[in-house]
DNA sequence: GGAATATGCGAGCTATCGCTCATATCGACA
DNA sequence: TGTCGATATGAGCGATAGCTCGCATATTCC
């Protein structure tokens, strides 16, 4: 492997004009990459659309890379968030409310911001700081094991892990897939209620 | 967007000997691609690893987007000719075992070679003409949905394509994410299991 | 006001990329 | 053996990438 690039951010900024330079950079990124893909999306090219010198973008980020991470970064908190929340809001509901309460959060989450959600999972290239920043997703597969443990004598399921493995994938892939496809609103309630429906026939005791 | 590169081979090896070029060139492109990433893997580089002149390569892939092309496709080929077998196999078989050997084989499929599998998932752009080639997933959903349409009697299930596309879908994610998390031996197995149980929970009329 | 610091600028450096082309060598068939 | 198309070569072209650095400007603090 080749040496690794810096991902830590060079400085940070302490002035309000500076804050407002580097969330010009993060948006102008976040353009550029759905207009242009991340091949062509060049420093220079982003600088040029956020208005603002590629001196002032290798101020804040030292490299492409740590650039296109920080964005991965706003993107990913702003919808684990969401998921995090709702998962905490559902602890004690029952389980087949929770599933369909969780389910729909996904899709909430996934409909923040559609396009470039697409492009980084599409184009961006999962290595050094960028894959550390994807695995989120073991983070929140963690606290749906915790979320099934809690309901252990509910469910048919012994190996809590395994099945939160197969939960989170499953329900994150039928997401993808229906926000790729940019489904119209009626089919992707349709799809959602799907997915609910299997993942209740899974997961219960009772069946 | 950009305009698309070139992706028609550029001429078809007419002696033995160029055929082995060729091949070394494709064998090359994976290593090169698996030790230096894709943004690293020039076409210089992959050529010298190959043992042979950039021009060379240029003689048969007309750009290196056309390469990567045609290293999916000998990849992929190699992935499907094992799930197609498979499931001709399975025709006759009953349900559930049917789903069991064939959720089995999609694990084994994709256990070929993971290193470049995850490379080519995670890394390679899916841009112009790579992303036809995965839709050779299609096809297997097709005969997918075939399948299905033969044990129609046995399923809870009407609209047999969303189901082919849903279950399709959901396996796929699922060793995806499996290869990806290189999992080891044991847990892959039990999340093959637990894969196979929700299919089996899924598709049956009777439960 | 003025010193100190933070921020912004952009021409341009170096490296490397994808790719071409003039030339050399090989192989099949006469 | 000679001929000619197929194949192989690799120096190097033009383009563009990521990134630096000397300097200008804005802000803060005294």
């Amino acid at each position: 492997m080749a040496p690794r690039a810096r991902t830590a951010p060079r400085k940070k900024p302490r002035q309000q004009r500076s804050q407002a330079t580097v969330d010009a950079i993060l948006d102008a990124t976040a353009r550029v990459l759905c207009s242009t893909g991340y091949d062509r999306a060049s420093t220079n090219r982003i600088a040029m659309a956020a208005g603002v010198s590629v001196g002032s973008l290798y101020q804040y980020f030292p490299s492409k890379e740590a650039l296109v991470a920080a964005l991965v970064e706003r993107h990913t908190a702003s919808m684990t968030a969401l998921v995090k929340s709702k998962l905490a809001e559902v602890a004690t509901a029952p389980l087949a409310e929770a599933c369909r309460t969780m389910i729909d959060a996904m899709f909430e989450a996934h409909a923040v911001d559609p396009r470039l959600h697409k492009v980084l999972i599409e184009q961006v290239p999962r290595v050094g700081r960028l894959e550390q920043v994807v695995s989120v997703e073991r983070e929140v597969e963690a606290l749906v094991a915790l979320f099934l443990e809690a309901r252990k004598s509910e469910l048919r399921r012994s190996r809590l892990g395994a099945t939160a493995f197969v939960l989170c994938n499953v329900v994150e892939a039928v997401t993808h897939a229906a926000v790729l496809a940019e489904l119209e609103p009626k089919r992707a309630r349709e799809v959602a209620d799907e997915l609910t429906d299997m993942v209740l026939r899974y997961l219960p005791a009772d069946c």
